[in-house]
RNA sequence: CGGAGCGUGGCGCAGUCCGGAUAGCGCACCUGAAUGGGGUUCAGGGGGUCGUGAGUUCAAAUCUCACCGCUCCGACCA
């Protein structure tokens, strides 16, 4: 025990509860279902978070805070949402020892708590669109949960907009989306498929559900980041009306977006090997760790002088390292610990790299060893981040590509289901059939693809068809 | 909620079937020394209401009953 974490192949599960535990990103909170964040999870978290913020304020969101206690009435006004999440939520009953004449529900998503207010806030197309979002923790009573995947409560940005028209409210959920995906694609290195949701796997309430999906090491697919065209349901819901331009009352269109801190367990899942983490170097909390080598003062001395000479400029290019300096563990505990960890690359420095004016590379995604001279190592470093940050994505977008397969026929696709991997084909089947399918294979549609223009046959109806799906397994 | 398993120092476990003496091991922790380029070695040390409650017995971690909690596998979900 003690060392190593349980291999892939033999329990991805175990796997993944090994690597949570074991690089300190999370560990059990005292009542069941939650998780404490722990330092290190919660920086990777915080840099995730700080590249979505940025995004989303760029393309002119602004942040603001709602409460989490809701009315029960709330909740009730819209009849898909509550039908949806009441059996998941938490409830205050008792304050103070007394009964509360209403109960309290403790957010499972904001919805109805922000619409109350745009009522108040909307009353002319001039108040439009109001574009806010808010970083919150909410909380899902769920039965059965998992570190970052699935919690009893858990951190998340909510995106609400409120919008004149039902086609800029479109265009608005179809950008969140793209922006889940440059996020995904682009800093987590994880390659996601876009596209809608079938009604059966829509958010409760929403008229259109967009998606980005991505595959895990388990071959399974993982919904990381959801983004709803809500129409005018909770406008209806509460009363929320604005004057047009013809001065015509209308009910206002929305939309409501989210990506949760099951980001982090994507990017587990995505890169992680039997060693442990691999993290892509723009979401690493430290995308290097220096590890000194001496035996004496007089080494240890010339070793921290020799990093003292490319620290400043590993500062200036904004690579964010350790010096693992720690006298009471050796060298090679700390390569062992800081590849659990998942720091994309090591530097070693000894006395005999100092004879030859040299450090020492070593990547965690791949094997093999790398000695550049002193005066280039910044440089080396911030390219060598930028090769590892492609390299993942390429070796991600690599193994779904090669466990994704075009049926043709039901046999077809309960065979790769039963393999394991993602099912690409034509469908225009409705939604018993999918709820068939779901029952026999366990496999559901988890998008279907945006921006596909070929035509083809329904493998399931031998119907002309021009949608592509992806079915999988998912968690 | 259905199925399976587990509660013994901080963590992971053995001991439980077949009751008996001071409850044992690994990791972690503390002290000292040597080590230090792949999870270092040796010596010494601290720490436990055996999940809770009741019962059986001369005697319970061990047998009986009840309760509580957790983990894993299924239906729901970001």
């Amino acid at each position: 025990m003690a060392k190593g974490v349980t291999k892939q192949s033999v329990d991805f599960a175990k796997w993944y509860t090994d690597v949570v535990l074991k690089a300190e990103l999370a560990d059990y909170g005292p009542v069941k279902g939650t998780m404490v964040i722990r330092p290190y999870g919660y920086a990777l978290w915080e840099n995730i978070r700080n590249i979505a913020d940025e995004m989303f304020k760029k393309s002119g969101h602004v942040n603001a805070y709602f409460p989490m206690f809701i009315p029960e009435s709330f909740l009730k006004k819209e009849a898909e949402h509550v039908k949806g999440f009441a059996p998941e939520c938490a409830v205050v009953t008792h304050v103070g020892g007394k009964k509360l004449k209403e109960p309290l529900y403790i957010r499972p998503t904001s919805e109805t708590i922000i619409w109350s207010m745009y009522k108040k806030w909307i009353n002319s197309y001039r108040d439009l669109p109001i574009l806010i979002n808010q970083w919150v923790n909410i909380v899902r009573w769920e039965m059965r949960t998992r570190l970052f995947l699935r919690t009893t409560e858990f951190l998340w940005q909510e995106g609400h907009t409120a919008h004149a028209t039902a086609s800029e409210a479109e265009e608005e959920a179809r950008k969140i989306i793209e922006i889940y995906r440059q996020l995904a694609e682009n800093y987590m290195a994880m390659p996601v498929h876009v596209g809608g949701k079938t009604d059966a796997e829509k958010f409760a309430g929403a008229v259109r559900t967009y998606t980005i999906e991505a595959m895990m090491g388990d071959k399974k697919a993982l919904q990381v980041g959801t983004s709803h065209y809500l129409g005018q349901n909770f406008a209806r819901a509460f009363d929320v009306t604005f004057l047009n331009t013809e001065n015509k009352i209308e009910y206002v269109y929305a939309t409501s977006w989210g990506v949760s801190t099951r980001l982090v367990g994507a990017v587990i899942m995505t890169h992680g090997d039997d060693k442990g983490l691999i993290l892509p170097p723009k979401i690493a909390p430290y995308q290097i760790v220096i590890i000194p080598i001496w035996k004496n003062d007089k080494e240890k001395s010339q070793v921290l002088e020799a990093i003292g000479k490319f620290r400043g400029e590993l500062k200036s290019r904004n690579i964010r390292y350790l010096v693992d300096d720690n006298e009471q563990t050796s060298p090679g505990w700390k390569f062992n610990q800081w590849e659990v960890k998942g720091v994309p690359l090591r530097v070693e420095i000894g006395p005999r790299d100092l004879e030859k004016n040299q450090i020492v590379l070593v990547r965690r995604d791949i094997k093999g060893r790398k000695f550049v001279s002193l005066e280039k190592a910044a440089e080396s470093i911030e390219k060598l981040l930028e090769t590892i940050q492609n390299d993942l994505f390429k070796k991600a977008l690599d193994f779904r590509e090669k466990n994704t397969f075009s049926v043709e026929n039901y046999d077809d696709l309960k065979k790769v289901i039963e393999d394991g991997g993602f099912v690409k084909a034509f469908w225009v089947g409705n939604g018993d059939m999918e709820a068939k399918i779901q029952q026999e294979t366990k496999a559901t549609i988890r998008c279907i693809l945006f921006d596909q223009k070929d035509k083809g046959t329904c493998f399931y109806t031998k119907k002309p068809a021009d949608k592509i799906t992806i079915f999988a397994k998912s968690y």
